[in-house]
DNA sequence: GTCGCTATTATTCAAGTGTATAATAATTCT
DNA sequence: AGAATTATTATACACTTGAATAATAGCGAC
């Protein structure tokens, strides 16, 4: 029996790597085809390592969503600098790679469209959405103060739904179909939409 | 042999059962789900038969694919009126019932997610966004002329990217999280939004 | 070094997949 | 009413799926 050599990695990174070949393979060949065979060769294992490291395929496909909106959002909401400064970095970090790219798209979307199917992943989403539209609400109050037009936390959170709608809808017809605008045409069009919806320049 | 008794629907008929069943299945149980027997036994058939009326279960689904885009875009671009109406119209109709609805999400998201995989499903997509957007841009750019303020086609892309995006964008929202929302609260701030985009007032 | 632990591989299994084929019964035509 | 047509059912097949189990080899402790 020739079995094939391996090296024995340490718990995090395997289970790092399981992860990021369980997103490999749902962007590239969808849910359906994000097997736990497929998945192995992707991370360069067999699949029988994947009930090693998880209780079940699913629980490991939760992971990897919890994984997904953490890239999507980890950059968005730790933006630094004065108030103008992130929401201007807000804005153009949501609609530039790596996080408006056509893998992220996908894999979002095969991960909203399981949220009926499965009550774990719809958690997921309504704890990673709730985040991520409160720290917009929170930027948003901050930079409508910074402006000296403060404004109480029911007008920032209509602000913030509106501009939390404009740059997701955005960033889903950039990834879509980014051959449609020229390069920066997106940041560009939400920017001044931004400053449009709020009735304040943005730009110093 | 006890067979099941059955009636022969005309091929119309049948064939539209078979794709709304598909359509059901995907939004219960995801693509992943929506097994050959499952629709099947959804539209009251059994399983031969999905293959008597389609190629494949692939080419099923692609058709049921453009029955959803079909349903989402359909009454959006048949508004009759005078601009503004039209305008109001169209807002009003994608962000209520029975255009957003959790179940139109789900199967909006689970063809997106393919949309990288199949290049057949990409292709409708285009074409459906494409169709989509530019009946948009029409429209605003007979609003803008009605409200005297007549603008060019560049002019008129611009906004009708930002609108579509926002839209959305809103769209996405309502249809996962309905009920962070109140009743016509998503209408009402997508109204002010659009007013605010175009520094246009849109009801008379 | 070699021993012991366990991460990893290899193999097996039952259930489910899309599809092909043959049997049959609902409907139409004469 | 009876024959012809074909939509529909029933069954079988080859393959894939996630998971369970047993064998093995990498690697740290001593």
């Amino acid at each position: 029996m020739n079995r094939r050599s391996f090296h024995r990695a340490p718990e995090g990174e395997r289970r790092q790597e399981l992860i990021e070949a369980t997103l490999d393979c749902i962007s590239e060949f969808g849910l359906k085809g994000a097997t736990v065979r497929q998945i192995a060769v992707r991370a360069g294992v067999t699949a029988g390592l994947v009930r090693h490291y998880f209780d079940s395929k699913d629980q490991m496909v939760a992971e990897a969503y919890r994984a997904v909106i953490a890239s999507l959002t980890e950059k968005a909401k730790n933006v630094e600098g004065d108030p103008t400064t992130r929401l201007k970095d807000f804005i153009a970090i949501n609609l530039t790679e790596p996080v408006a790219d056509s893998r992220s798209v996908s894999l979002w979307a095969a991960f909203i469209s399981q949220v009926r199917v499965d009550p774990v992943l719809a958690e997921i989403h309504r704890e990673g959405y709730l985040a991520f539209r409160n720290a917009l609400q929170d930027l948003l109050s901050d930079f409508l103060a910074a402006k000296g037009r403060p404004a109480g936390p029911e007008e920032c959170r209509r602000y913030a739904i509106a501009i939390n709608g404009l740059v997701d809808g955005l960033w889903v017809e950039g990834c879509l179909a980014g051959d449609l605008f020229r390069d920066g045409e997106l940041v560009s069009i939400a920017m001044a939409s931004v400053e449009a919806l709020l009735g304040l320049p943005i730009e110093q």
